[in-house]
DNA sequence: TATTATAGTGACCACTTGGTCATAAAAAGG
DNA sequence: CCTTTTTATGACCAAGTGGTCACTATAATA
């Protein structure tokens, strides 16, 4: 007897909502009033299917994430530097909506950046990847593929910082294609030459 | 017959207190009856040497990055790979109150980043720096002293990103101080062998 | 010490916005 | 078509906080 809804497929339209919310007003500009209209609901609507913004944002940038750790960190490890620089290629060229969503994740956690927990997640997060890298280089040296003078641990950790600010820059700063693909030419031609025996 | 105060002495007083409340509490939580508290005066008189809220985060935040900018340009360009490599080294180990101001920074204005106005002013300070790099790179270039093969005007910019990359790590992730002098001993020898003819 | 221009104070206001809840609507089934 | 369970609604509430202002205090001068 009762009414029955997709609460799932609700769940998803509401996502989708609240993305294009924020894409126009940002996160601290979209109320949940306008999400709701965005969505086609009422406010209190919104909340049969979440319990408060913050579970909206962190559920979105959770699957966020970890669509991006999938892209980063490959199944398995690279036997040659060329495919770890293709990695690293394509890891750069991140797609449109992973780049808008930049901006948004810094404008909606910046009041988390003193938290710890926060903090601590995200260390976490990209200690992962470095540690990723730091075994395929250790890996490479090993079949004499790459540098021997390099630590591995340390070079895998700073990379993934510079990945990370050549991501960000990107994502800031919105930069025309041609310029970006450019800079990406170069960072992958600058670790080939440093890294190569 | 009035009463007279030195208006800098107060500014630069509030400022330090600012700064000191910033560091406990994060910028959302550092309340202007917080941050007067903190100066040991009242909430009006704050009002009296800063207009607003935004007027004492922004007069900071143009202070740090004037500091920064100084750090990061140097009054002249490098004649050799070495010491070009000098300064990016330098100028990756920032001091502990430019690591802290960091996050600081994202959490102010994390709602800034939606509004290209503020985006476009940050654009412009990344852009001059890599154009100094860009222009050092060339003349390297035409001196022979390095690689002959790359897009200064793009691999300035470019490294410029990958620099920010891995100080804003440093800010965000507040790293052991040997690990990170490790990660930029392996950062400037990455650079050395990736620019060296 | 009286005068007066400057500086300091903190209770109060205005406004925003996340979240609630009493009430209404919808739809599945008997 | 009526009942019942689920779902939807939006006026309303609570809380936090940036900013104001009428009033008080201070100190330099005459």
């Amino acid at each position: 007897m009762p009414k029955i809804v997709d609460k799932e497929k609700m769940r998803e339209g509401i996502l989708e909502a609240f993305l294009n919310t924020l894409l126009k007003y940002g996160f601290h500009n979209s109320s949940m009033t306008k999400i709701a209209q965005e969505a086609g609901i009422a406010k209190g609507t919104l909340y049969l299917y979440f319990d408060s913004k913050e579970s909206l944002i962190s559920t979105m940038t959770k699957q966020h994430f970890s669509k991006v750790k999938e892209r980063l960190v490959a199944t398995k490890y690279f036997d040659s530097l060329d495919e770890l620089l293709n990695h690293i290629e394509n890891s750069l060229l991140i797609s449109k909506e992973d780049t808008e969503f930049i901006p948004i994740f810094f404008e909606a956690f910046g009041a988390s950046f003193s938290s710890p927990k926060f903090i601590d997640k995200y260390r976490d997060f990209f200690n992962e990847i470095g540690e990723f890298y730091a075994k395929n280089l250790q890996l490479l040296m090993d079949s004499g593929s790459i540098e021997k003078s390099i630590n591995p641990v340390a070079l895998g950790r700073v990379l993934v910082s510079m990945l990370d600010g050549i991501v960000l820059h990107k994502g800031f700063f919105s930069m025309e294609k041609d310029a970006y693909e450019e800079m990406v030419k170069e960072s992958v031609g600058l670790f080939r030459r440093g890294l190569i025996l």
